[in-house]
DNA sequence: GTCTATAGCTTGATAGAC
DNA sequence: GTCTATCAAGCTATAGAC
């Protein structure tokens, strides 16, 4: 497209604003961040970002869904390509895949994306609420496959087996370093496709393990 | 000691500047509270907040380590009264049992505690430094008691597992009440010993998952 | 140890020229 | 769509009287 080396617009205004966002508050959160340090990043006139995106809050919000469209509508296509009945493994895959993918090859917008949505999930504010409308539909998907995959389980089983998979998941995805420093530099939060074979297996162990006690219940006390 | 039911200085000004710090940094961050709210909340003037404490990053601090103490002594105790070698199972409990009777039977500024630490772990800031001072002692004491129950297991394996445990009791702790919403409220956050009832068994057959396929590796490939 | 008063600065948002 | 200029409000921190 572009006729000489020279970019003409290599990114727009908007996109610029997004980008510079979505780092700062990943790296500070939403109250951490001026819009001055943001249009400043950005390389864009302070009032800019007002212009574009309304109120400061419009603007995280408008972070925050950006790239949850791409994620969630990657993780429904895995999710609905497995076998049926789906296996345990298959899902957990299926559910956590797409972030490793984007957080591997997708840029390093993806890796602040990834410690933004830590942040905000683990956070007890309205920030939080923007996370749930965006997640909870695939949330669904996931849960209605682990129903067909462990007819044996107990509902509530299946409810905090998944809540302990996006805890992993969510601490895993954000790549706080805590690891690091504890293994004395060993593991690296950054081998994001070792912690991941390791995930699969670990998760898949746990949500059967549940699953068993429910149905031992059933036959046998011990 | 008090003479009539008229209590004389109930708590402290520092402690009650402590309390509201906690409650507000719990639900609105570091940087989403003013000292002004917090000493306003706390009945005081707003210079006592620095008289007692110095700067805001100071208090921040102060809330942080004032309950890490009494947590990580108990679970220090637990870890410790377990058989040679412990079980995995114990091992989880103990690591988790401390946070879990502090929630459910220590008050209300033990929950915004909850909250707080799970916004700080998952944040890249200098609070989460603060964390790790307080909290990665006693995590080496957890990951040396897992290395005797596990010993066919790989190092690599037993900090990702830690991870996982860690990433998941952050979030159910913190009580964000995402699976409420997403249960129709069938299943609630707040039934702490209900989730951590599943949590135990969750975590012990990841665990054991992990250091099966380690053991098996050494002996078959499939 | 507590209170009043305030210095010095940054904030989000916008009005208005171009 | 972009830029300059600015407003009203809030912020942390502290000086100094009591």
């Amino acid at each position: 497209m572009a006729r000489t080396g020279q970019p003409q617009d290599p990114v727009s205004t908007p996109q610029r604003i997004l980008d510079a966002a979505e780092e700062l508050f990943a790296e500070h959160g939403f109250d951490g961040v001026s819009i001055r340090q943001i249009t400043a990043r950005a390389g864009v006139e302070l009032a800019l970002a007002n212009y574009h995106f309304g109120p400061k809050q419009d603007l995280f919000v408008a972070v925050i869904t950006r790239r949850a469209d791409a994620l969630n509508s990657e993780r429904r296509r895995l999710l609905e390509a497995l076998p049926e009945p789906p296996t345990v493994e298959g899902l957990i895959d299926a559910f956590s895949r797409p972030f490793l993918e984007k957080s591997v090859h997708g840029g390093p917008g993806w890796k602040s994306y990834a410690r933004l949505i830590a942040q905000t999930a683990n956070a007890a504010r309205w920030t939080r609420d923007i996370m749930t409308a965006q997640f909870d539909p695939i949330a669904e998907v996931f849960l209605a496959g682990m129903r067909r995959a462990l007819p044996g389980a107990q509902e509530e089983d299946l409810y905090w087996g998944f809540h302990f998979l996006v805890g992993a998941m969510t601490l895993m995805f954000a790549e706080t370093g805590r690891i690091d420093a504890l293994s004395g530099g060993r593991f690296r939060a950054g081998d994001l496709e070792r912690i991941h074979a390791r995930l699969v297996p670990f998760m898949a162990a746990g949500y059967r393990a549940l699953a068993e006690v429910a149905s031992g219940n059933r036959a046998s006390r011990k």
